[in-house]
RNA sequence: GGGCGCGUAGCUCAGCGGGAGAGCACUCGCUUCACACGCGAGGGGUCGCUGGUUCGAUCCCAGCCGCGCCCACCA
């Protein structure tokens, strides 16, 4: 068969990737009675591409469920969506608006079933570049966090959450995105330094005495104020305490009170209590009994009880006219820069209004408890550990998460209310009131947080709330993989709600990889233009390239993009390839350990060594390691030192079949991160019983294991003649060996008097250490040993190059 | 404001108490019959700075200087 002396991925992996799936290789399969392992893939947004963190993490799944699937593990990648409710409806909605129409003159029923037209037009893309990764999901699973399953599974959640009594519906300050017009979890604010000016106003006392100032940065919400505040030990103000002032413009007469959550050095000292637009102030006016006056409605524009000159204005213009009119009562006394964070809503960028508003809440305290054990106790393990702690901290102090979202796309609350006010909580429609009998009743309009329904995905997926095999079978799983962001959204959450549903966690480790940043060191993002799309990488270099550059450049810590690692993943592939032509072309053979030379017991000891070493980093989830380690196997044992050594006697039936063997078990360590390359090379091999995504993984043999040590000596030794010139005498099999690496060099001559001199200093290091007291004496007794072995050899190998 | 992490060869990163490493890039030599996406040989680093602990520090501790991330109610 003629092979191109150039690997081309193309052809090659859409092939491998059609024929492992229509033969079923994928599947998992409940009956089947092997230990399982389990991986649910983080459901991707249903609108979504994949962008540079799925590849990493389809790269990082895929090379666990392939070791898995070798190693006789019944596996299964589960796959599916997130309908990812603010988004989907936000991409909807901006169609909508481009054909001048909104969801509004829809209706909400018209408007969900143009959502569901979107999606099938052009949602749900990823599951096909998860397949051109070569990713081997069980496509045949695909689920999806509104599909008709998994809706009643996030009912059953709610009813049962209500059940608890840890529901509640209460009217709190919220973050509210005047853009997505919704309340947003804490969680999905970002906070973003701003250039704001802090107006500093005058507040006339009511008894006459003069006045106080404040200082605010939005001056428009001085219409919504209560209260003055101040700290209860500021002696500037104590006199002030219980007195009242008046809140320009309104004219309001409100009280001074004290707080100690006023900052007597920010400011004035005084704060303006405004609990109808501010989180603190919320907090202060709820403690004080205090009114909670809302000026700034769900649009963003100015509202309420207020003088209509303001109503209807941006808050930005009415910054301007309370400015304007302190100004016009010279109670205005300065204005100053003031740069700040402020929250901004992750997704439409806009800055985020704290308002009151009556939402639904989950209280998480009794959720916390277990997964806070779970994780102390090290059943569920973040990798790298220090993650562990950041989990803790913030699951020790959890607040009550804000479930309810004013969308129309997602899951609608299973709550209906009657005329007499009556809250009933029922998985299905209830026909009537459970307390009055009366059968009006209206539906909660709202729908829950997009991560409300992520929480379920270990085993929503599986069929629960039903009691199913595959539920029985694929729970708990393994290993979930997700990027840093997503540890609060969704880890944290998963595990609380497998503890609560189903009594166990939902997977034992939990690998937070690298965030992969762009080139110049900033986040890949699209307003930047520096994302690299990964279908690009794979069009330019391949599958199995790209996988292979992901995982090795992939760290505990965030990494920059390298096209560098990328290319050297190309050149594996590549020089795999020619060495498995090499063999090929030397015609049939066997594939069978027929011969024992020293350098075929060598590299068989290599390989095994390499296994060994593999699976302690992909058991470590250190997968920059474990691509670097089959690199240097690759390029290094196999073709440099062994097919170079057996070159001479390649016409050997005998030496092709134990090189076929060797070569054989070396694509099976390559699998995982490089399963086209290695499975097209396999099936080139004679003989082929299997495919290789399914053949048994190497067991460990120990062969010739302890010859290696002896081996890598004799090759240490070996290069440094080498790079001195010169010949030596050796006997037996190790004279083969040596014959293969010690050639003279051009010269003949070599430089020897470097190697002289190297050893010399090394050995002047040595002596140095070893004379000294004090290292001998404290130096633990093995380093000691150690150090003088070291000495030895140095001098030995000095003697051999004959001083 | 609190916490975490990072500053090691030109670049991207390993190493984290006892001889400074990898890949790429660079220099030199090889159209050797698997591969020039190759082979061989090299050059290149006061391991951010300053102190401390130690027989010994790139590695541990403290403080600085840069860079990044997370959390947080300073209006």
């Amino acid at each position: 068969m003629e092979l191109e002396s150039l690997y081309r991925p193309h052809g090659v992996e859409e092939r491998w990737q059609r024929t492992w799936e229509d033969e079923g290789l994928y599947r998992a399969d409940a009956d089947d009675p092997r230990p399982t392992y389990v991986i649910a893939v983080p459901p991707p947004n249903v609108t979504g591409a994949l962008h540079m963190g799925h590849a990493l993490n389809g790269s990082i799944q895929d090379a666990l469920i392939r070791l898995h699937r070798m190693q006789g593990y019944n596996t299964l990648w589960q796959p599916g969506y997130d309908h990812a409710g603010i988004s989907t409806q936000a991409v909807v909605e901006r169609e909508l608006r481009e054909q001048g129409t909104s969801r509004f003159e829809l209706g909400r029923e018209k408007f969900v079933e143009r959502v569901w037209e979107w999606l099938h037009e052009y949602g749900g893309i990823i599951m096909g570049q998860f397949r051109r990764l070569g990713c081997s999901l069980d496509y045949e699973r695909e689920r999806f966090t509104m599909d008709d399953g998994y809706v009643r599974a996030v009912m059953r959640f709610f009813v049962h959450l209500y059940e608890r009594g840890w529901l509640y519906r209460d009217n709190r300050i919220i973050n509210w995105c005047s853009d997505c017009r919704t309340s947003i979890s804490d969680l999905e604010v970002e906070y973003i330094d701003v250039d704001d000016a802090l107006t500093y106003a005058r507040y006339p006392l009511m008894n006459g005495e003069g006045s106080v100032t404040i200082a605010t940065v939005r001056p428009a919400t001085i219409l919504a104020d209560v209260a003055i505040a101040v700290n209860p030990d500021d002696e500037r103000y104590t006199h002030l305490i219980g007195k009242e002032a008046i809140v320009p413009v309104v004219e309001r007469r409100v009280p001074i009170i004290a707080d100690e959550r006023v900052d007597p050095s920010f400011g004035t000292g005084a704060l303006k209590v405004t609990p109808g637009h501010d989180p603190i102030d919320f907090e202060i006016g709820r403690d004080h009994n205090l009114p909670e006056l809302t000026v700034i409605g769900f649009d963003g524009r100015m509202t309420g009880d207020i003088p209509p000159e303001y109503d209807g204005l941006t808050e930005d213009e009415a910054d301007e006219l309370v400015v304007q009119w302190l100004r016009d009562h010279d109670q205005l006394e300065k204005r100053e820069s003031y740069r700040h964070a402020v929250g901004h809503c992750e997704r439409s960028g806009t800055r985020i209004q704290p308002l009151v508003s009556l939402q639904w809440w989950c209280d998480m305290k009794e959720m916390a408890a277990p997964a806070i054990e779970a994780i102390e106790t090290g059943r569920v393990r973040f990798h790298p550990p220090v993650q562990n702690r950041v989990a803790l901290d913030w699951l020790k102090s959890i607040r009550p998460w804000n479930v309810s979202r004013q969308l129309w796309w997602g899951h609608q609350l299973p709550i209906w209310y009657c005329p007499d006010g009556h809250v009933i909580c029922s998985e299905t429609e209830p026909d009537a009131c459970t307390e009055c009998g009366s059968r009006t009743l209206t539906r909660d309009e709202d729908v829950l947080d997009t991560w409300f329904s992520s929480a379920l995905w270990p085993f929503a997926t599986l069929g629960w709330p039903d009691d199913t095999p595959d539920l029985r079978r694929f729970y708990p799983g393994d290993v979930n993989s997700t990027a840093r962001e997503i540890i609060f959204l969704w880890e944290a959450r998963m595990i609380m709600a497998g503890l609560e549903l189903m009594r166990d966690i939902p997977f034992r480790d939990v690998i937070i990889h690298s965030t992969i940043l762009a080139a110049d060191g900033r986040r890949m993002s699209k307003s930047l233009r520096n994302g690299i799309d990964p279908i690009d990488l794979i069009d330019e270099h391949g599958a199995d390239a790209t996988r292979y550059g992901l995982l090795r450049m992939s760290s505990t810590q965030d990494v920059r993009f390298s096209a560098q690692s990328i290319e050297e993943g190309r050149r594996l592939a590549n020089k795999l390839w020619n060495a498995s032509r090499l063999l090929l072309m030397g015609g049939e053979a066997d594939v069978e350990l027929r011969q024992s030379s020293l350098e075929e017991r060598w590299i068989l000891a290599r390989i095994d060594a390499t296994r060994a070493e593999l699976e302690r980093d992909l058991a470590a989830f250190d997968f920059a390691h474990a691509a670097e380690r089959l690199y240097h196997l690759t390029f290094d044992d196999f073709c440099d030192w062994y097919l170079e050594s057996i070159k001479p006697r390649l016409s050997e039936p005998d030496v092709r079949a134990t090189a076929f063997a060797a070569l054989e078990r070396l694509l099976k360590l390559l699998h995982p991160i490089m399963p086209h390359v290695t499975e097209e090379i396999w099936s080139h091999l004679p003989n082929r019983e299997t495919r290789l995504i399914v053949a048994p993984w190497l067991e460990s043999t120990g062969e010739f294991a302890a010859e290696l040590n002896a081996l890598e000596d004799a090759q240490t030794a070996a290069r440094i003649y080498r790079r001195s010139g010169v010949r030596i005498n050796v006997s037996g099999d190790a004279k083969r060996i040596f014959e293969a690496v010690v050639r003279p060099t051009e010269n003949g001559q070599g430089d020897v008097e470097a190697e002289r001199t190297r050893l010399a200093k090394e050995i002047q290091r040595s002596e140095k250490m070893l004379a000294n007291e004090k290292f001998v004496a404290n130096a633990a007794p093995d380093v000691v040993e150690g150090e003088r072995q070291k000495l030895a050899q140095f001098r030995a190998e000095l003697d051999a190059l004959g001083n």
